[in-house]
DNA sequence: CGAATACTCAAGCATAGGCTTAAGTAACCG
DNA sequence: CGGTTACTTAAGCCTATGCTTGAGTATTCG
């Protein structure tokens, strides 16, 4: 199994193409066929199933062969971790943030009795 | 202003590296210089410089010269415009896998009366 | 069986990405 | 003022990406 990190890469990566996002848009909709993705493109069939095999190697879809054509469809557990990660991240700046606001509450009682303080809560480092 | 989809281009390909993602990391614990950045890395400090601005151009960072240092800071906007994109998608799939779920289980109930169905939900298409 | 369909694979090509080294340039410090 | 610090810029290099075209290959249909 990849590391985490790695895993991380090949998603974000995945997700910085507008054409990728469009395929990942048109899954969330439901399964699909290579061809069927294709068809609001303007690229190559060979394109599209290039995207399809990037988002297949980072985890976001699952394509499945039958017959001749490849059902692509959305696999949840990717998006999550994407999302976790994120999360996780916005998270901590919030507390930091909700911190630094109450500081600077704290630094506007003080002030009252006082000059005007400075704008910045600086806590830095 | 940027398009709504090249500002994802901008903010996923910017998450698309370990070491961007570790910056977003420390600066997620508040804000920091460049060189303070740069010092877990073994990268020249130019390279962890591109990186930053990488991260700023995405929106997911800001930064501001105070003196000749420059301190870099985590921007909330870009990472929740992400986060809601991805919440989106997961949102539309999900319900789509509910509305599955729910004709898999009458598929069972009708299953119940008869001989062993299909594994497959067959909305397809 | 033979044609059409639906990918699949392989080259080749142009651009973008990430890194390095080697200069700058602009504050600070003594 | 001169040296150190903290970026900043520029050039070059090598790899990775995204796309195209031109073949395959496997299925399905008549």
């Amino acid at each position: 199994m990849l590391e985490y990190s790695a895993q991380l890469d090949l998603a974000f990566h995945a997700l910085a193409d507008g054409t990728r996002r469009a395929i990942l848009e048109r899954l969330s909709r439901g399964p699909a066929s290579v061809s069927e993705l294709a068809k609001p493109f303007e690229t190559s069939l060979a394109a599209i199933h290039q995207h399809v095999q990037v988002l297949e190697a980072s985890g976001l879809i699952a394509t499945e062969k039958r017959g001749r054509t490849r059902e692509c469809r959305i696999s949840a557990e990717t998006i999550m971790r994407v999302e976790h990660w994120l999360n996780e991240r916005r998270q901590l700046w919030e507390q930091r943030f909700d911190r630094l606001g109450k500081l600077l509450e704290n630094n506007e009682f003080q002030n009252m009795a006082g000059a005007g303080g400075t704008a910045d809560g600086g806590e830095h480092r």
